[in-house]
DNA sequence: CTGAAAGCGCTTACAG
DNA sequence: CTGAAAGCGCTTACAG
């Protein structure tokens, strides 16, 4: 006994193993009679194909790696990560594609990996949380491997992404503060070697001079992706300039260490100063006052990054996909939205 | 050309395909001589198993299935699952063993995800976050597949788990209140339907209790894992008791939502009320002030996971094991630590 | 539309 | 210790 087989399957509906081969893997050339015995069968002795058996042939493995390069100790991002999986997973799952995960934690595991991943045993790639020039897209793509980034890719990377929408989502968070009749607008940037970084400066800048303002680069300060790198730079900040009525930071997490530091300093958020972070992350909620944040589906992103990657390995063409999802500005009260839990 | 086989490799090493699969298997029975010859064909080919033909013959498939059976909406608890998974990561990286991540968002999902567990497409599963009674660990095990589950299983499950000290971790935070001269703690209780909601709850008892301390349960109260939940939570122990000085609450985010009750009711923390969490997570970093809490290492669970799921399928047992990691307090600024980040 | 047959790349008794 | 051979479960030209 134990599994049946499509040999079975096919006894049991009296037809060859190829015609249950057909039927099961929807053929339309099958005759009407055949589909519904060989249907028929499958049910009753709860047939379910052997993959292995099948990838062997038809050299596919229905399944795609998904790659998180983030080395340990990054966790300020983790909250992104599930969100991005489970996106993935829901979109691979109509498509009865497996998700295998591969994560390495040192230059070995790495180099593992990347032999893994171009032996033929994925059909596909998803690579997300790059950091820097991370040579592994444009490596994979380069060695024929159906590729897809999240975020936008290393410079060089010729290769398919889905992002969100840095630029917007920061032009519309310092607009805000303008509207709110702030005029000295400090930014803590994020860092300056990962393109989301670079992209929400620029935005920054954009939106000063948009309205008109004038740009400072002594208004801007840098620094770890961290709560301690917020609240250092926020330090710098106010040191700087004492009059600084508002800041836009890069990350939630940068913005809650800006917090602190303003606490420390005795300044009131938001009737002193305004602040709005980016991601509208839990952290968002956690903070004292709540944060006003730019918020980016991370789940769509994972739907997107499946999506992208199945219409590529579908095509079996070399185009490169871009999408840029949308991003939303969510007023809380550290920048004088209403108190309390609005979602 | 393409992808080497092991006939190339047979024929390049002037061998049989038997021996050259033997070398590449790491069977004792084997030539120096022919090993030798073969290991070098390997490298000069870069041959790589076919991991679907062995998988064919051997009817394994050296991959575990991951479970992570929380859907969508509970966040709150997502910096541990990245941590997890890298521990699992790891766990399997020394095997060559994949990591299948399965998550079911709807019921029709997780029927899909059941069958796709039970069809043997892989050799052992992991399963964590279960919540309530959750039925499918019981339900594989019984089927002959080997599973470990993360955290305490459901009652009448009967597999092997690895889990936290949740009672030690809570004895600690609590007895430390006590230590600090508190004598009025209240605790925030998790959700009583998970296991570890009320183990913590029975740690806060067997620590007032050891030192002698009064129980009263108007000094404890539920809610929802959140932070809302812990904020609502504080507002009704503060109205039951004004006299409250500590707080144990069985997670950081509903530690951070006691903490905006605390605040908003003009007790200073540490001073009028200290307080301490648990999970130790990122969010303990956020709070203002930091918030002391209890420390688990999601990543050696998953380590631990990795390694007793390895252990089953090496044994082809149906021995339960089981594994309790150590958690550890960490005192910070809401509980009379030092300012500002240690770690 | 349907079936007989070859073959995907590997492992493993079975002999020797 | 080594090799010839069978067979894992499936798909897919090839004929008809």
């Amino acid at each position: 006994m134990g599994v049946p087989t499509l040999e079975e399957v096919a006894r049991v509906a009296g037809v060859s193993r190829a015609s249950a081969s057909r039927v099961v893997n929807g053929s339309p050339s099958v005759g009407i009679q055949v589909r519904q015995s060989v249907e028929r069968a499958v049910v009753e002795l709860g047939y379910v194909p052997n993959r292995a058996a099948r990838s062997l042939v038809t050299r596919r493995n229905d399944s795609v790696g998904v790659v998180i390069a983030e080395p340990t100790g990054r966790i300020f991002s983790d909250p992104f990560f599930v969100e991005v999986l489970r996106g993935i997973s829901g979109g691979l799952a109509s498509r009865e594609m497996q998700l295998v995960l591969v994560m390495s934690q040192s230059p070995e595991e790495e180099r593992r990996a990347e032999r893994y991943l171009t032996r033929g045993h994925v059909d596909g790639v998803i690579l997300f949380s790059l950091h820097g020039d991370d040579p592994l897209p444009e490596h994979l793509h380069s060695q024929g491997i159906p590729v897809v980034v999240g975020g936008e890719p290393p410079r060089g990377a010729r290769v398919s992404y889905v992002d969100n929408d840095n630029h917007g989502g920061a032009f519309a968070a310092v607009t805000h503060l303008i509207d709110q009749g702030r005029i000295r607008i400090a930014t803590i940037l994020g860092p300056q070697d990962m393109p989301a970084g670079v992209t929400r400066r620029r935005a920054y800048r954009d939106a000063l001079r948009a309205a008109g303002l004038p740009l400072d680069e002594s208004l801007e300060k840098g620094g770890e992706f961290t709560r301690e790198g917020g609240q250092r730079a926020m330090d710098v900040l106010l040191q700087r300039h004492s009059d600084i009525d508002a800041v836009f930071a890069a990350s939630d997490l940068m913005a809650a260490g800006a917090l602190s530091s303003l606490h420390a300093a005795g300044r009131r958020v938001p009737e002193d100063v305004a602040i709005v972070g980016f991601d509208d992350s839990i952290i968002a909620l956690s903070t004292q006052p709540s944060l006003s944040s730019v918020h980016q589906s991370m789940e769509l992103m994972g739907r997107e990054l499946a999506n992208s990657l199945l219409q590529t390995i579908d095509a079996r063409d070399r185009a490169v996909r871009r999408v840029v999802l949308e991003t939303q500005l969510v007023v809380r009260e550290s920048s004088g939205g209403p108190p309390t839990g609005q979602n």
